[in-house]
DNA sequence: GAATTTAAAAATCTCGAGAAAATGTATTGA
DNA sequence: TCAATACATTTTCTCGAGATTTTTAAATTC
C-alpha cells in the first residue's frame, strides 16, 4: 500500500532564493531561534541565510502574510511579538473556525478522505511512540499538521482552510514554549484517537467537542508558562 | 463637535516607496484597472509607478498577503484570479466571521462605540445622497468601509477583524464588478439603517440578520453578472 | 544633573545591471 | 502535417553599491 496524503499538503520543493530564505527563517521564528520581538537586521541576516540584502527584504515581505513578521516604514522588520492574551485570541478563533470546518467536512467526506484520515491518524500515531525527547520532535510535528488538515480537508471552504492554516502555524510557535519546557506532556494520543473515531463516525458534534477541547488544552499549558521565559529564545 | 473614527481604522501616510507602490497597485487590483489573471511584469510596471525592480517586487511580495497577487517561482507574479465559486466562499466565510465579531461587538461596545458608529453611519449617509453617479463614488466606498469596521469595532478579537479586513478587501472587489455594471443600485441605505438601530437597541440577533441577508444581497448581484465579463478590465 | 543640540554611526531603503530561467520562434526530420 | 529539437528573445531573479533616514553618542546649555 502506498496512501499518502493529498498533494496539495505535501511541501513543495523551493524554487528560488526567496522562497528558501522564507522557510528557513519561518522556521527559526516558529521554533523559536529567533526571539519574539527581535530586530530583524538585513545587514547581519542575508549572510546567516546566503542571500543578497534584497532577496532577504523579499523574504521578510512574505512573512508578513503569516503575521510572524512585523514592520513599520523606515525602521525596519521585526519578529512578531507573543502575549498571553494574543494566544487567547488565536486559540478561541480557531476553535470556532476549525469546528465549523471539521463539520463541513465530515458532512462532505468521501471514502478517499476516510482513507486519508486514516492513513494520516496512523503515521502520527508511529510519530507518536517514539516522540520521547529525540530528534524525531520535527517528525511528529510534521505529522500532527498534517492529521489536523485531513481532518478538515473536505471542507470545501478555501478561505476557511487559508485562515486556519495561518493560526496553526501561530499557536505551533506558543505550543513548541510550552512542549519544550513541560516535562510531562498531557496524553495527546488518546485526544487524536477519539478525534478519529468521532470523525469517522460523521458524529458532528462529538468531533467538534473534542477538538474544542483540544485546542483550549494547549492554551492551558502555554498559559503555565513563566511570563518572563515567553520571549527567550531558544537554542543557537 | 468633532467625531471622527478610532485612529486605527484612518490611513495613515506611506513613509517609504515599497508602501506607495502597494496602495497604488491595490487600488489598481481593487477598481479593477488592473483585470483578474493579468500577469504582472515587474520591467513593465515599474515605470507606471515609478519606482525601481526590486522595489516593485516587494509591493507585489505584500500583495500576496491580501490574496490580491499570487505568484509562482520563477514564473512571476499575477492578479489574483476571480470565480463566481470564490466570491461565494468568500460570502459565506464573511457572513460567518463577521456575524460573530458583531455579536461580540454589540455585547461589549461603551457610549463611544455608539457614538463612533452612529458618526460613521451619518458619514456614510450623507454620502449616499450625492452618489448618484459621481466621482463621488470613492468617498462612498471609504465611507461604506468605515460604517462596517466601526460596526464589529467593539469586538475584542483582533485576528478576527484581521480576516474580516483582507474578507471585505475581496468582495469590494468583486462588489465593483457589480456596481459598475448594474444601472438599478437596491436601497443599500435602508440595510445600513435597520443595522444600525438594532446595533443601538443591541439586538444582536436581529443585527447579525441583517448583516446576513446585507452581505449575500451583494453576492446575488454579482452572481447576476455574465460570466465572460468577470475578467474584464475596467477604465484604463 | 537634566534637557536640548550636534555630529557620527548604523541601518534601512532604493536602484540598475548581470545571471538564470522561461517563453516564443524557427528549424529539422519523419 | 505534425512532433521534437535548437535557438533567440523576453522575463524573472539576484546581487552589491549608493542615498536617505533613524539611531546612538557626545557635547553644550540651562
Amino acid at each position: 500500500m502506498n496512501i499518502s496524503p493529498p498533494a496539495e499538503i505535501l511541501a513543495t520543493e523551493p524554487k528560488t532564493l526567496v522562497e528558501s530564505a522564507y522557510r528557513a527563517l519561518r522556521r527559526d521564528i516558529i521554533e523559536g531561534r529567533l526571539a519574539p520581538g527581535e530586530k530583524l537586521r538585513v545587514e547581519h541576516l542575508k549572510d546567516n541565510y546566503g542571500v543578497g540584502a534584497g532577496t532577504l527584504r523579499e523574504a521578510l515581505s512574505l512573512l508578513i502574510s503569516d503575521a510572524l513578521v512585523v514592520s513599520q516604514g523606515q525602521r525596519g522588520f521585526r519578529v512578531a511579538p507573543v502575549s498571553l492574551e494574543d494566544f487567547e485570541d488565536i486559540t478561541q478563533t480557531r476553535v470556532m473556525l476549525e469546528c465549523d470546518a471539521l463539520r463541513q467536512s465530515i458532512a462532505m467526506g468521501d471514502d478517499a478522505w476516510e482513507a486519508n484520515l486514516l492513513a494520516a491518524f496512523h503515521r502520527l500515531a508511529k510519530a507518536e511512540e517514539k516522540r520521547i525527547g529525540s530528534e524525531d520532535r520535527e517528525e511528529w510535528e510534521e505529522r500532527n499538521r498534517i492529521f489536523h488538515e485531513v481532518l478538515i480537508a473536505a471542507c470545501p471552504s478555501r478561505w476557511l482552510k487559508h485562515f486556519l492554516s495561518i493560526l496553526y502555524q501561530q499557536a505551533e510557535r506558543y505550543r513548541r514554549m510550552s512542549l519544550y519546557l513541560q516535562p510531562i506532556p498531557r496524553d495527546i494520543h488518546n485526544e487524536h484517537e477519539a478525534l478519529l473515531h468521532a470523525a469517522m463516525n460523521r458524529d458532528a458534534d462529538k468531533a467538534a467537542d473534542i477538538l474544542s477541547e483540544h485546542i483550549r488544552l494547549t492554551f492551558r499549558s502555554v498559559q503555565a508558562i513563566p511570563a518572563d521565559q515567553l520571549n527567550e529564545r531558544r537554542q543557537a
